[in-house]
DNA sequence: TTTTTTTTCGAAATCGATTTCGAAAGATTC
DNA sequence: GAATCTTTCGAAATCGATTTCGAAAAAAAA
């Protein structure tokens, strides 16, 4: 019952395993009967290489590692449907980890897949990460990593994002426009590029609109942008603040958790306080009110960074000389009932 | 820049490779004073074994492959993080890829898997599976298989479920209890054990109960127990039927679909009629109403089926007989304002 | 018929680690 | 001093496929 290997097959036909193996990879050096008859006992025999083998002497496992914050997340989870589709339409597995927003956990997971040696690994940096030196370390032994959302600006590799700064300018501009004048931000951790940028868009918005930045009204999401994040930043906004009437939050889920204090406390949405998110979870559809949100394409950040890796993949096989891209995604803003 | 091979240690210590193995696994027959020299040379040159070439000689990958109908889901977005938190503590990576539902796109992946050799599979089957071959298959060439939440009950190998009968018959009973009387059932599709199980779970609880079933009253969900075939369902029944006092959905999501056309059209949860959903998705708690649901341990399902395939990989690779297990896991009922 | 070319094949090295088995050298025992 | 036992090591086989290179055989050209 073991698996038929090469030496199967040559023995039973009396050949050689070389002539097997050409036979089977094409080779022009196998006369068209062998190669005949090698391909008929082959598929008789149900014979399947071994893959291992295959990828020990080529050098190349044709898989590729993933690491993000966390699976259990509308988002990223639609960036791994992006990037499976993506791989297998090249002929890669995908092996996930997770960082669970650790700096450590990141380190770690990123070591166990270059020792997996991964043909290339994509990778959304933890909340913790602002250090890339595990990172440059992986690129100088010639592995590709391209990033995505949650990338190191000074890393030099490519990345795939979108640009949070102008989402987030936009996203604030639109609440200005529609007349709100005293706009919070529930931003994310201190680290997270995307957390810096989102935070200078809605500055910057106040600021060309002519509204004076106030930082007593940006709180920080001290967990990592949950729900309760949302919550508790809502009533401790609520117990200082007075004439708030629109937040700009991090992403969807803390958004959700502002409604869900707000609605506990018969604050109204938006009469007295807009709400806004970010991210456009499937959530915000369904939540009440429906929460306007600024939509993020996961599916096509997962599906271009695998892109752009496998061809580093390649170019780096074939010793062609690439360079790094950085590809920035469209967004849009849904308005919903919530502003 | 090539990466550090035991003959490049041996080379330096002018010993064999053999010695240099034998030295960092720890065999008896190496002198302390090369054991030490070849360790802390292995070290400073940053030493790191081949896993492809391992896994060649020990004929095992230390990986794992796991099939699931979608990745962009609560449910198994839950399940894939206690998959691969489990497998890390047993120094097992994860490749996980989609089915889509489509059986064959199942067993294309399931293929690829096994192709990759990997150690062990965990599977949850698509909604059109209802033969098994492919499993059989795989399971005749002694790769481990366990499958979780979406099985075939006929397969023979490990299962982790719940009862998704008698977590239909109490939620339902509960409905009952409450005093709803004309409770409809948007059932799941027609092949997947849990759609049967829920579903005879649900006409149990009418009968037992006293009350009448009612074919009609069960409406089948023709997508994939999406938003729309709630929705969509919902439309329907409002339009066929009368008196309607409750709907038990087969999924959160059906539900919130459901929920969703009642408020656009002015139909109150609970007054008017009832909704209870399944499987308690992070979503049912802060939709409007609330919505009531069965809570279901995707997490420990997946922690769970991977402790069991480990250690059936690790008893077949010694020669350890085994029988399979099937687990069942507790849920409970989640009340909220749905109800 | 001899020489050259073309076809067809396979031995052996290789990828990198593991493990068996036997040999050599040293240490003990009698 | 001879016999036995320990310690320490490494040659070689192995996992299974790929690929180089040379050789034999067949075909073509002379």
């Amino acid at each position: 019952m073991r698996p038929i290997t090469l030496k199967d097959i040559a023995a039973k036909l009396n050949i050689s395993v070389t002539t097997v193996s050409k036979a089977l990879k094409g080779y022009s050096d196998v006369s068209p009967s062998t190669r005949k008859a090698v391909i008929k006992l082959a598929k008789e025999m149900n014979y399947e290489p071994n893959i291992v083998a295959v990828n020990l002497r080529t050098q190349q496992t044709k898989t590729i590692g993933v690491i993000i914050p966390t699976i259990v997340h509308h988002f990223f989870s639609k960036v791994i449907n992006g990037i499976i589709k993506e791989a297998e339409k090249h002929g890669y597995l995908v092996i996930t980890v997770q960082s669970n927003e650790k700096l450590e956990s990141e380190e770690k997971q990123l070591y166990l897949l270059q020792q997996k040696r991964v043909d290339g690994i994509l990778i959304s940096l933890s909340n913790e990460t602002s250090k890339y030196n595990h990172i440059e370390a992986i690129l100088r032994k010639k592995i590709p990593i391209v990033m995505f959302d949650k990338i190191g600006k000074l890393v030099e590799c490519s990345k795939v994002v979108i640009d949070d700064q102008l989402a987030a300018y936009n996203a604030v501009s639109y609440l200005i426009e529609k007349g709100y004048k005293r706009i919070a931000h529930f931003r994310g951790a201190l680290n997270p590029q995307i957390s810096i940028d989102r935070f200078l868009g809605y500055r910057k918005a106040l600021v060309d609109h002519g509204i004076n930045f106030d930082p007593s009204l940006v709180y920080i999401c001290s967990g990592n942008n949950d729900f309760n994040d949302g919550y508790n930043n809502a009533k401790k906004l609520i117990k200082e603040q007075t004439n708030i009437d629109a937040i700009f939050a991090i992403t969807d889920v803390v958004a959700v958790g502002i409604i869900k204090y707000f609605k506990e406390n018969n604050i109204k949405i938006p009469e007295d306080i807009a709400v806004l998110g970010f991210s456009d979870w499937f959530m915000a559809s369904v939540v009440t009110p429906e929460l306007s949100s600024v939509k993020q394409p996961g599916y096509e950040m997962g599906r271009k960074a695998t892109e752009i890796l496998i061809n580093e993949i390649k170019n780096l096989k074939n010793n062609i000389p690439y360079s790094f891209q950085k590809v920035v995604l469209p967004t849009s803003l849904v308005i919903r009932k919530s502003t």
